[in-house]
DNA sequence: CCAGATTGCTCG
DNA sequence: GAGCAATCTGGG
């Protein structure tokens, strides 16, 4: 017998099938060591094939298998090589998003797969009594080697831990002895969210009209065989989780399992408690603060088949769940369903994939639809359902658009308009509460030198240096995260002639506090939700009535239900406009009309100020109307007109080298060879851009250039980017990937 | 002419 | 990406 095996963690161009001679025994998906290369080295490798003959002069045995610990399932290695098709990763890329963390370290090779062990720290205040409580330190190396990496993640398969450089298995009894961590088996599988399932919430879904009308367009798509996908394109406010509740309720009551996808910004517990009560102990919930323990269970719960339900980020969508009737992808459009390291894949495509091959339904569901999802569903791809009415008769807010010139003429320089500040008053004085946004954290954005015009920038990014109050006042990069005292004088001229310019939300917060010394105000921003409990925390203090005003950044605006919020204030509306990008439209109606759905969930119709420089801007006034489809229109006849997606794809080459002048010339000889191949395939429309510097030019050291495509990504023009990759991977020093459609 | 660095090539 | 051979470079 022999099989293909393709070998994990090698560059692109090693991404093919070798042969080997197996054992009958071998099945496909399964995980093997082979020696590879002259030195017969043993490496990690996927089976992909089996095969009675072989074409190869040489092979080499199969070392050994890892089965039962650890394979693929048949799905598994069909969407492993989807994978590698669609968005030009590794095979070894793609079998690691299927897998939980760890599962495949490959220093588990020189070690002994006994039991599966996990090595859990003891929590941190206990440890520090232990510490302090005169029992000996932490001398060893070895032994900080290993609390510095379970400090990470919480807990980790022990073979793991042993593997860990300069670390012995006499540190970890020492440590074991000292009573810092502590070994469980892992076969206790732990479920966190286990304690939401106590009372189970078994009541029915009661459906208005509209929305019941809607529900059974879904439901006969669902009982459909054929391959299906439903848009619910809903208004803020519109009972859209109802739905998605009642067709999981249908998918489980048909014993099938359904996956529910959600931006991460709204995994909060209040959103997964709703469906832990309903489904008790078979909902199993994937997201990035899990520790890899944790992932591990929740992997081996879905695939023992004892969950019916997941709910998760973007990763989920590879959950090995069998029988899936149902995905629903919850706000569509958020751009956080498309990954950004290899495999760079939409889940949204993933989960059509899928869909496709198991029969199942796919549920897409958005106030403000993809411009590429909406497209679908206006020309019959996709089945389009629509909830137009706000649930229980609310109204939408009252819209106030403040022109910040006009301000400025008036000789206010203040962030905040005077509108805003009675607006906020008065809910002050109702006892209700608002929500601010501003997409900018810091004090201010950028420090400019009067003397000699320069903006103070990272010496590391070509990007400006941000200035932050706080106990030790610096200058942050956004970036990369480097950080600097304050300048007194300009680092190019001398001059200390130095003037802080633009708003961010520490400076918005200390004005607030001026003008409205009464009203308690919270910060949320990345600089005040640094651990991963902060932010539920600070969402339910504030719900809870510490503060009047919630103030902070993207993670304001997303649908958490607030119902003492009457006033909403955008106070930028334009910082996402103007940037040089064909999305900047779509993202900024998206979260406008987000912001302003926040407001008014309130019985009393609530009210939305927007401040911008533009109020006469298209955009912002149909996101003061939340006229969804007034902006498709106009966007898709842009779209349209200059070509852009969903007319084309867009296809991104970028090159990345510590070397300036390697950069440069890398990406010329990269853009080159593809001109060069499309000049032999004139059917396929290819109009190529660059190459150029990347909008941020430099970033930690590294210079990135870009070549931008428009073309079709048809089978064969994925082929072409594949032989670039293959071709340009080969090659050392500048690193060379290839984005379908970023975002 | 030699040693060390750099480049190119293959891997089943 | 690792290992190895061929090729290049610079100092004597």
């Amino acid at each position: 017998m022999y099989c293909e095996v393709h070998i994990l963690d090698v560059p692109y161009h090693l991404d093919r099938p070798f042969d080997y001679e197996c054992s009958d025994e071998t099945v496909r998906g399964a995980i093997v060591k082979v020696p590879f290369g002259k030195a017969n080295k043993l490496r990690l490798g996927v089976v992909t094939k089996l095969k009675a003959t072989t074409e190869s002069k040489i092979t080499k045995p199969v070392h050994s298998s890892l089965d039962g610990r650890i394979s693929l399932t048949e799905q598994m290695c069909g969407l492993c090589l989807f994978l590698k098709e669609h968005t030009l990763c590794t095979v070894g890329e793609a079998v690691r998003c299927m897998l939980p963390p760890g599962a495949l370290s490959h220093d588990k090779l020189s070690v002994k797969e006994s039991k599966i062990l996990t090595l859990e720290l003891t929590p941190e205040e206990s440890r520090e009594l232990l510490l302090k409580e005169g029992r000996s330190g932490i001398r060893s190396e070895g032994q900080r080697e290993i609390i510095k990496y379970l400090q990470g993640i919480g807990s980790a398969d022990i073979s793991l831990v042993r593997a860990l450089p300069s670390v012995s298995s006499a540190n970890i009894t020492a440590l074991i002895d000292k009573g810092i961590v502590s070994v469980k088996s892992s076969e206790e599988i732990r479920n966190p969210y286990a304690k939401y399932s106590g009372k189970r919430d078994t009541s029915p879904i009661i459906l208005s009209s509209a929305q019941n009308e809607a529900y059974a367009k879904i439901e006969e798509l669902y009982e459909s065989d054929k391959a299906k996908c439903a848009l619910l394109h809903g208004v803020t406010g519109s009972g859209k989780t109802k739905l998605i509740i009642k067709a999981i309720d249908r998918c489980i009551d048909d014993g099938k399992g359904a996956i529910m996808l959600v931006p991460e910004i709204a995994l909060t517990p209040q959103t997964v408690g709703i469906f832990c009560k309903r489904y008790g102990e078979r909902v199993a919930v994937i997201h990035s603060s899990l520790s890899a323990g944790e992932r591990t269970d929740a992997y081996r719960r879905i695939r023992r088949g004892d969950v019916d339900l997941v709910i998760g980020t973007r990763s989920a969508i590879f959950a090995p769940l069998s029988n899936i009737g149902l995905i629903v992808i919850d706000e569509e459009h958020e751009h956080t369903y498309k990954s950004e390291s290899d495999p760079k894949y939409h889940a949204r495509d993933v989960a059509s994939y899928i869909c496709g091959r198991t029969g199942a339904l796919l549920l897409l569901a958005s106030a403000t639809p993809s411009i590429e999802s909406y497209h679908k569903a206006k020309s019959g791809i996709y089945t389009l359902v629509s909830l137009k009415e706000r649930y229980g008769g609310v109204k939408l807010p009252d819209a106030v658009i403040v022109d910040m010139r006009e301000e400025l003429r008036l000789g206010n320089t203040s962030p905040i308009s005077e509108r805003l500040v009675r607006s906020l008053k008065t809910v002050g004085e109702r006892d209700e509460q608002a929500i601010l946004f501003l997409n900018r954290r810091g004090y201010n954005s950028q420090v400019i030198c009067r003397s000699c015009g320069d903006v103070i920038t990272c010496p590391r990014c070509s990007v400006s240096m941000t200035y932050h109050t706080g106990k030790e006042p610096k200058m942050l990069c956004h970036m990369c995260g480097f950080a600097t005292p304050v300048a007194k004088e300009c680092p190019s001229c001398g001059s200390s002639e130095l003037r802080f310019l633009g708003s961010g939300t520490q400076k918005v917060e200390s004005e607030l506090m001026q003008f409205l010394p009464d009203m308690p105000l919270m910060r949320m921003d990345a600089d005040t939700t640094s651990g991963k409990l902060s932010y539920d925390r600070m969402l339910e203090d504030f719900r809870g009535g510490k503060a009047d005003i919630l103030l902070g950044t993207q993670m304001v605006a997303k649908g958490h239900d607030f119902p003492r919020v009457t006033l909403v204030g955008v106070i930028l509306a334009d910082t996402s406009l103007f940037v040089s990008d064909f999305r900047a439209s779509e993202r900024t109606f998206s979260l406008l009309t987000q912001v302003i759905g926040r407001a008014g969930r309130a019985k009393e119709g609530g009210l939305a100020v927007i401040q911008t420089f533009s109020p006469k801007h298209e955009i912002i006034r149909l996101a003061c109307a939340q006229d969804y489809e007034a902006f498709y229109e106009g966007e898709i006849a842009i779209r349209r007109e200059l070509t852009y997606p969903p007319f084309c794809d867009i296809v991104t080459l970028s090159v990345v080298s510590e070397r300036e002048t390697e950069a440069l010339s890398v990406s010329a000889k990269l853009s080159a060879a593809l001109i060069e191949k499309i000049k032999s395939r004139p059917d396929a429309p290819f109009i190529v851009f660059g190459p150029f510097e990347a909008s941020v030019y430099k970033v930690n050291e590294k210079y990135r250039m870009q070549t931008v495509v428009k073309c079709r990504l048809s089978r064969e023009a994925r082929e072409i980017f594949s032989e670039l990759l293959r071709e340009f991977s080969a090659l050392g020093g500048a690193s060379v990937s290839i984005d379908q459609n970023p975002l």
